[in-house]
DNA sequence: ACGCATTCATTGCCTAAGCAAGTATATTCG
DNA sequence: CGAATATACTTGCTTAGGCAATGAATGCGT
């Protein structure tokens, strides 16, 4: 653990005393993600699209993932979350699972016409809400913003990284 | 619906053609609230406390809330999942319930000293992960992150208070 | 005082996430 | 080749949230 020349020295902002639910990044940030969420949702709801399933469909239609794992990976999900929510993909007629010739473990993941349809409109809602939710933002405020929301992820990876579960120091 | 003179001019930082993950702070937001929950669960998981559970409880310590309905509407939450969080918590022995002699309606919650001695771990464990999180921060930067979190807040409220269903113009 | 709307808490139903166990297929190595 | 190992997906179990309906108690208007 190198104390010195660190290039993230630690951060002293929360103590058990100080802390307070309004100046709490954790708990602004919840109020934002509850937000965001919900108008998307409420906007999709048209569609017949929940929150857990819009995502896994944009994924698709991105090319960005072709299997459940793939999918679960990128997602920082869990495969049977997975596998279930495509299981309501499926039910809906937007997904189609189709068992891979070449390894007979993987499922390929193909949208319908349908899916395809449905997945062309969720750019266009995700992309309204956060307008909406940065309205007044200049964009150098919004790049700023970005710039430090990143930072937090990757110094929360860097924790995870370090011990992804407690037993970290067991050798075996 | 005042359209000149608009203290928060309309956003354009994202479109259906422009949106990207890496850029999105949706996504963004999301990968850093995943990070923060995971890792004050990983603290909490040795008292027996899971994420949905230390929320109320930490409440409650604050004496803030004394009921089912203000816990709900404090933590943007539901009634019936509030209900059942209490289940678990008054199972657990942290809380109890304890019927108004005033109102006979309500249920005025109180913790128990397992509960309390639980809960004041909490705020040194919220502060650990924030400042983690934060590290390499200058104090500008996490008073303009907070600023800009609180002001995306405020965004999402006025939207809320705007349409909370979509029949808002329907009289009857 | 009586009916009516409101509020509080609870329960049932559905969607959903995380974890562990299980099954099928591939790969690796002796 | 054959056993051990690894990977892909699925399923069961528990915790959990949102919505609707219910029952109980309260307050309000006439």
């Amino acid at each position: 653990m190198s104390s010195n020349n660190d290039p993230h020295p630690r951060a002293d902002f929360y103590s058990s005393e100080r802390y307070t639910q309004e100046e709490s990044v954790g708990s602004v940030l919840k109020g934002v993600m509850g937000s965001i969420t919900t108008q998307v949702d409420r906007r999709l709801v048209d569609h017949d699209l929940t929150h857990a399933q819009w995502v896994p469909l944009f994924k698709l239609a991105h090319g960005e993932c072709g299997t459940v794992a793939e999918l679960a990976r990128t997602l920082q999900s869990d495969p049977g979350a997975m596998t279930r929510a495509l299981d309501r993909l499926e039910a809906k007629g937007l997904v189609a699972r189709v068992r891979s010739s070449e390894d007979r473990r993987v499922v390929n993941l193909e949208l319908t016409d349908a899916g395809r349809e449905v997945a062309a409109v969720v750019p266009a809602v995700l992309a309204e809400v956060l307008n909406l939710h940065l309205a007044g933002f200049s964009k150098e405020e919004w790049r700023a913003l970005l710039d430090m929301l990143k930072r937090m992820r990757a110094n929360g990876d860097a924790l995870r990284a370090i011990a992804p579960n407690n037993n970290a120091a067991t050798p075996d």
